[in-house]
DNA sequence: GAATGATGAATCGCTATTCATTCTCCTTCG
DNA sequence: CGAAGGAGAATGAATAGCGATTCATCATTC
């Protein structure tokens, strides 16, 4: 059993008791339990239990945030790109769920160090959809007196809804596709230039 | 000084301190030195902590849901109506910081008590929206194609993202009007029936 | 037989909750 | 009118339990 492994399976463990019961009520004995390792080598690893938290963030998160990236910087089509993000992003959180669930919470606790993390390395996974929509207003595709800084919290904000739907509800009563798709269509409606003939041309 | 009074103190001091520590990280002695207390006496009040939590759910996050339910229920114009919403619920959360930031982070918490208040009183107040959605699709306003389930989420969620930013973020980049009107705008243009007669006399 | 990794029982600090005591403010009666 | 008394409210020091962290000890490997 390499150190390496030990590690992992710790992150592996405390993704799904944090996911189970929040950080707080979260004990490092559980985390221990259900990595199938003693209480006191979880210190071998990491420094204390925030530290556990810090990293399912850096290395689970990180994760997620790299495959979404990599698919939209495949497309040059700002309408695909934003229908991509979309069904990527709610597809792979309803494939973690137990992540998913973290970031519904955790992501959201009054803390000095989670408040850093989401304005680095999280809020630079949501510039990419005021990136996309800039270019769009390039392109003349989509209306200028958009602010992207709104709509990208606009659009991010719908699909975060969505995730928190599936999280809370025993039973999601919508399916990916169908959601992404809607959503998407909503946004894009609403920030496509009617005026322009590029919109039509690109087929937006 | 009388019962009422305390009971009420109390709930505005716990406000106060969870929003600034986080549900958790509150001491009742926190608390209890805001409200001008003693430890104790908090509890001829209250059962306990979380008890405490629970009633700010229901007095303060009534007493929102019920601001904003009355302001939409004198409108008939569905457009108008959403405006409205947008417009007041960012509003109200702006007057109250405090308890923007425990909608923020403990609603979101995994737990049993506040996952059945999310399902009743909560969803109450973003059922709004939807019901707001379906009238204007009875009034052939709204495309027929947009789910209401969906789409409640989607503005609902939008709105709630930008409540997020004004609380992570200590200066506010964007107003409430400005904020309002443009993710109002996108919204209802997404949902808006462009081959319809009546969606132009309506001025949506 | 070192050196490194792992263990888990014991420690230690922290804070929710309790409860014996004190305070406040009426009511009653001499 | 003022003193006595007592009911309910308030206090805050003491308790009690939890669980993160430590560390003396054991296991494994070369």
């Amino acid at each position: 059993m390499k150190t390496i492994d030990k590690h992992e399976k710790i992150i592996k463990a405390a993704v799904k008791v944090f996911a189970k019961k929040g950080f707080f009520s979260a004990r490092i004995s559980d985390i221990a339990k259900v990595a199938k390792v003693a209480d006191g080598t979880i210190y071998l690893y990491f420094n204390n239990k925030f530290d556990i938290l810090l990293s399912v963030f850096d290395i689970e998160i990180g994760r997620l945030i790299n495959q979404v990236k990599e698919l939209i910087e495949k497309e040059t089509n700002p309408c695909r790109m934003l229908e991509i993000f979309a069904l990527k992003h709610l597809s792979l959180l309803k494939e973690n769920r137990s992540l998913a669930e973290i970031i519904q919470m955790e992501l959201r606790q009054n803390n000095k160090l989670i408040k850093e993390y989401r304005v680095t390395k999280f809020s630079e996974y949501v510039d990419i959809i005021s990136h996309v929509i800039r270019q769009g207003q390039a392109l003349n595709l989509f209306r200028k007196d958009i602010q992207p800084g709104i709509a990208k919290r606009a659009f991010f904000g719908a699909l975060d809804e969505m995730a928190r739907l599936w999280i809370l509800a025993p039973k999601p009563a919508y399916n990916i596709e169908e959601t992404a798709m809607q959503i998407s269509k909503i946004f894009l409606c609403g920030i496509i230039d009617k005026g322009s003939a590029q919109a039509d041309e690109k087929r937006c």
